[in-house]
DNA sequence: TTGAAGTACGTACCTTCGGTATGTCATTTG
DNA sequence: CAAATGACATACCGAAGGTACGTACTTCAA
């Protein structure tokens, strides 16, 4: 059991975090400010120089609870799938949803970038929801037939993931978001299929090997 | 001819918004200081606050600036293609190109959510870059076998320009622009290959009508 | 030609906010 | 039990966005 002074430290320390969730979320970034998370937190900016180094510590300590989350809740719809076209369209489905969430779209999506950096921000990605897009993918184009090599795979995940993206925030921004969702679906179904056509019938070797 | 008064005007906002552009581009929206882009302009605060609301303002003047010279560009490379798919390739290649400017990369894509906001984001596309995505979509993909309505293509363009952006993204950040950019075209040619055959057998309306 | 009005700035100042330096009290440890 | 350390609180600084106000030059009407 932790020592009695390292559990106060600790909830303080998920309070602050806590706070500048929800403040991150309803305000963004550059709305927010330390003030205003010591003070809803109930504490002075002296215990949030303790445990943060700094306003920008603060918002990965968020990012990377917000990331987590959102890598948890798609990893629970897309295992115990064994065929992987099943998988892709489970974690797809899992994919939007998250992305509807306001503190993924205003703190990944929106601040994320701008406040990490183009490089941070990737690097970021990588271990989280898109290491599952990365896997789904490889799972679906990583056959004999095609001869992918690793970079190539990484080219179609980035491009995956990229369409999600654009996919899941335009159905976030809509009037009707399950309507929106059922439009994502349909057309990602149409390009999987097309693909999928591609892949059975081995029609693709000539595709690689263009200019 | 404009007035004597209105020229020296013209003139000192263009360059209160050069200089803003290169700051800009080269540190970031938030690490750029307004007394840095009014002593680049050599004039002060008050010219620039006499042009622009603030310091947003100026950031949009910038941003619409680069956007419209990458609408312009990609729409350049697109025109005088009569085959639907050809003027695809053409532009994909000018927009790989464009999302390698440092100014672009910095400016549009990564302050540009998180300073305009998603939604005012998104209203900005609409005009530029993304209507020239939607305009190649819509020559591919709006046949009359297909019951594509309005709605749908407008989905198949938004997963087209986020998987574009994704691509073009990871080209710019790559060791090796040349061969980045050489599998993004083999992988989106992947993909339109397999939609191409989806197309031109027909095959898409059961597609269109799945749940 | 002249004087009033408006434009295009410059100057000085205010406020907020991120960050720092330092003090203090409880807890742990030798 | 005293020294050391951790977990804060307090006070303060400087930078930066924004505002209020003054001013010189231009335009235009009489």
């Amino acid at each position: 059991m932790r020592s009695r002074r390292q559990r106060y430290s600790d909830s303080t320390k998920r309070a602050l975090v806590d706070v500048a969730e929800t403040l991150f979320t309803e305000h963004g970034y550059s709305a927010t400010s330390l003030d205003a998370i010591v003070a809803g937190a109930d504490v002075t900016k002296g215990a949030l120089y303790h445990h943060f180094s700094g306003k920008q510590a603060i918002f990965e300590a968020v990012f990377d609870r917000i990331e987590s989350r959102a890598t948890e809740s798609i990893g629970r719809a897309t295992e115990g799938h064994a065929d992987p076209w099943e998988k892709a369209t489970a974690g797809l489905h899992a994919f939007l949803e998250v992305v509807q969430e306001p503190g993924y779209r205003q703190v990944v999506i929106s601040d994320g970038p701008a406040v990490l950096g183009l490089e941070r921000y990737r690097e970021r990605e990588e271990g989280s929801a898109y290491a599952l897009v990365d896997e789904v993918v490889r799972s679906v184009l990583a056959r004999d037939e095609w001869a992918l090599d690793e970079q190539m795979l990484d080219t179609f995940t980035r491009i995956f993931f990229g369409a999600m993206s654009a996919a899941g925030s335009s159905v976030a921004v809509s009037d009707d978001p399950v309507a929106a969702a059922a439009r994502v679906d349909t057309a990602i179904g149409i390009i999987m299929e097309g693909l999928r056509h591609l892949v059975e019938s081995g029609a693709a070797g000539s595709a690689t090997s263009r200019t």
